[in-house]
RNA sequence: GGCCCGUUCGUCUAUCGGUUAGGACGUCAGGUUUUCAACCUGAAAAGAGGGGUUCGACUCCCCUACGGGCUGCCA
C-alpha cells in the first residue's frame, strides 16, 4: 500500500511570481499530477514586513497563467502561528528545547570573537543547560537543542545522501523573543501537518534541512522525501536577477507566450526524459520524475523558449489558440477583438500559427485579417509590406473587403493562378501551392497580398472568391 | 573562515565502464523563396586541470581550480 503523493508550492510573496519559482511549482504539480497526488500551495508570509496581500495575489495570478492549479485553499503560514508555537512549546515542556535569555548583542559580540580566534561561529548559549531557578526575568528566544556529536544524513531525491556533520549545527531559534516562530520551524511544522509526502524546493534549502531535521527528530516525526533542485541561472551563470532580463512570470504572459510551450520549456530546464524536447502536458506527467532533475544549474535560454514555444502554437488546436490569444489581449491589457475578427482570425490560423513564436508575432501577421474595414492603409498596416508600394495597397483595399482567408479560398485563388500561368505569377504562386500540398512553406496574408498585386490576377481571384 | 552542492559543444541535454561522445536551440555556409518568416541540406562546436582504480574511463575515488549555496530573533 503506497501512500498517495502531496507535494507543495511554498512561495514567499515578493510581489511577482520570479520564474525559477516557477519551475518549482511546475516540477511539484508534475510530481503530483502525474501520480494522481495532491498539488498544495502555501504562501510563506511570516515576515509581516515584506508581505502585503497584492503580493499573495500575484503569486496566485502566476500560477493560474500557467495552468498549475492547487488542491485545497491556499495555506498562509501565518495563520498558522499559533500551531507552531505550540510546538516549540511542546518541545521546551519536554527538555528538546530551551529559553535563552542571551542579547543579541551578546551573540553579535560571541560570533566577533569567535570570528577573530578563528573558531567555529556557530552561536553556543550559556543557557542550554542552565536551572530555572537562574532564569531572570526577562525576554527570551526558545531554541531548539542541537545534537553537539555524530552526524545528519539528508536522504535527498537528487542530490543522494548527503551527509553534514552535527558539529555544523547550532542550537537555532524556534520562537522569537516576541513569540513569533522562525521560518524554520513554520515550514517543519506545515509540511507535517498538511501531510506533505515530497518537499520539491531549491537547493539553497539543501543545508537548511539538516536543521529542519532536528525539529523531525525532536518531534517524532516522519521525515518526507526532499528534492533539492539547483536554481537557474543567468546568462553569466550567477543566479538569476533581473539584469538577466524578465523574472517575473507575468511578464511572459505580457510577451505573449503560450502556456504549454511554457510549461514544456521550464520543464526541460534541469530535467530530462531522453532526448525528448518537445513534449505535451500529459506527456511530461507521465514522464516526470525526481530522477530525471539534474544536480548542476541551467541557464534560462530565451531563443530556445521561443522555439518551443513556437512548436506549441503550430501544434494547437486552432479554436483554442484563438481563445489563448483572446485571453492574452485581455490579460496585456490591449484592445479585445471583435467577433468578427476572432472568427476571421481563427479561419486563417492554419496559415499563421506555423510561423509564430508568441502570441504578438501571430497578431502581426494576421494585420490584414483583423484591420478594420474598409482598411485604412496607415503606417501599421503598411509597416512589413517594405517593398511594396502604399500605391498598391491603396489600390487593393477595395478588394479586400470581403475577402475570407480560410482554405477555400486560398485554393481556388491559387487554381485562378494557375490558369493565367504567367511565369511572374507561376512562381508567386509557389509557396501557396506548397501549404496547399501540406508541404513545408505555408503562406501568410502577405504573400496573398504580393499574389493580388498583379491586376490579371487580381481578376481571377475576384471572379473565384469574392 | 567552516560546511554543503556542482563542472559534457555558446546554451539545454543524452550517456548510467567499452559510442566515430548522440539530439535540440543558437551560429555559420548552401538551397528554396521577388520581403521577412518558414522549410530543406551541410558545417563548425564539448567531457575544467591533475592524479589514481581498471584490460578499458565523460562515467568510480582523491586533489586542485572555478562557480553556486548555507552558516540570522530573513524567508
Amino acid at each position: 500500500m503506497t501512500t498517495p503523493v502531496v507535494t507543495r508550492f511554498a512561495p514567499s510573496p515578493t510581489g511577482y511570481l520570479h520564474i525559477g519559482g516557477a519551475r518549482t511549482a511546475l516540477f511539484s504539480w508534475l510530481y503530483a499530477r502525474g501520480r494522481g497526488g495532491k498539488f498544495l500551495l502555501r504562501i510563506e508570509d511570516t515576515d509581516r514586513q515584506r508581505h502585503t496581500p497584492a503580493a499573495t495575489e500575484a503569486i496566485l495570478q502566476g500560477m493560474a497563467w500557467l495552468g498549475l492549479d492547487h488542491d485545497g485553499d491556499v495555506v498562509s503560514q501565518f495563520e498558522n502561528a499559533p500551531r507552531h508555537a505550540e510546538v516549540a512549546l511542546q518541545l521546551l515542556a519536554e527538555g528538546k528545547a530551551y529559553k535563552c535569555f542571551a542579547s543579541q548583542e551578546e551573540i553579535a559580540a560571541f560570533r566577533d570573537q569567535a570570528k577573530a580566534e578563528g573558531r567555529s561561529i556557530l552561536y553556543q548559549s550559556p543557557w542550554r543547560d542552565a536551572a530555572p531557578e537562574t532564569h531572570p526575568d526577562a525576554p527570551y528566544v526558545v531554541r531548539i537543542k542541537a545534537p553537539q556529536t555524530g552526524e545528519t544524513v539528508i536522504r535527498d531525491a537528487v542530490q543522494g545522501d548527503v551527509v553534514i556533520g552535527n558539529d555544523q549545527l547550532d542550537d537555532m531559534v524556534l520562537l522569537r523573543s516576541d513569540g513569533s516562530p522562525v521560518y524554520m520551524l513554520a515550514v517543519v511544522v506545515d509540511d507535517h501537518d498538511m501531510g506533505v509526502t515530497h518537499v520539491i524546493r531549491g537547493d539553497d534549502h539543501l543545508n537548511n534541512a539538516a536543521r529542519q531535521m532536528m525539529i523531525y527528530t525532536a518531534m517524532g516525526w516522519d521525515v518526507p522525501v526532499w528534492a533539492h533542485i539547483p536554481l537557474i541561472h543567468g546568462a553569466d551563470g550567477k543566479k538569476l536577477s533581473k539584469r538577466h532580463g524578465a523574472l517575473g512570470a507575468q511578464e511572459y504572459q505580457a510577451m505573449g507566450f503560450p502556456t504549454a510551450g511554457m510549461r514544456n520549456y521550464l520543464a526541460r530546464l534541469g530535467w530530462s526524459h531522453g532526448d525528448d524536447e518537445f513534449f505535451t502536458d500529459a506527456q511530461a506527467q507521465d514522464w516526470f520524475d525526481l530522477d530525471g532533475i539534474r544536480k548542476s544549474p541551467a541557464q534560462f535560454d530565451l531563443k530556445k523558449l521561443e522555439n518551443i514555444c513556437g512548436q506549441h502554437i503550430a501544434a494547437a488546436d486552432d479554436a483554442a489558440l484563438r481563445h489563448e490569444i483572446e485571453a492574452y489581449l485581455t490579460a496585456a491589457g490591449l484592445p479585445a477583438l471583435t467577433i468578427a475578427q476572432a472568427d476571421g482570425l481563427e479561419r486563417a490560423m492554419y496559415c499563421l500559427k506555423e510561423r509564430a513564436k508568441k502570441f504578438p508575432d501571430l497578431l502581426e501577421k494576421a494585420e490584414f485579417i483583423l484591420a478594420e474595414r474598409p482598411i485604412q492603409p496607415d503606417e501599421k498596416a503598411i509597416k512589413h509590406l517594405d517593398n511594396v508600394s502604399r500605391g498598391m495597397l491603396t489600390e487593393l483595399t477595395p478588394q479586400l473587403q470581403n475577402v475570407t482567408w480560410d482554405r477555400e479560398t486560398l485554393e481556388e485563388a491559387l487554381n485562378g493562378f494557375a490558369a493565367a500561368h504567367d511565369t511572374k505569377f507561376g512562381k508567386l504562386a509557389g509557396p501557396l501551392r506548397a501549404a496547399l500540398a501540406g508541404r513545408a512553406a505555408t503562406p501568410s496574408v502577405f504573400d496573398m497580398m504580393l499574389v493580388l498585386g498583379r491586376d490579371e490576377s487580381l481578376a481571377r481571384l475576384n471572379d473565384a472568391a469574392i
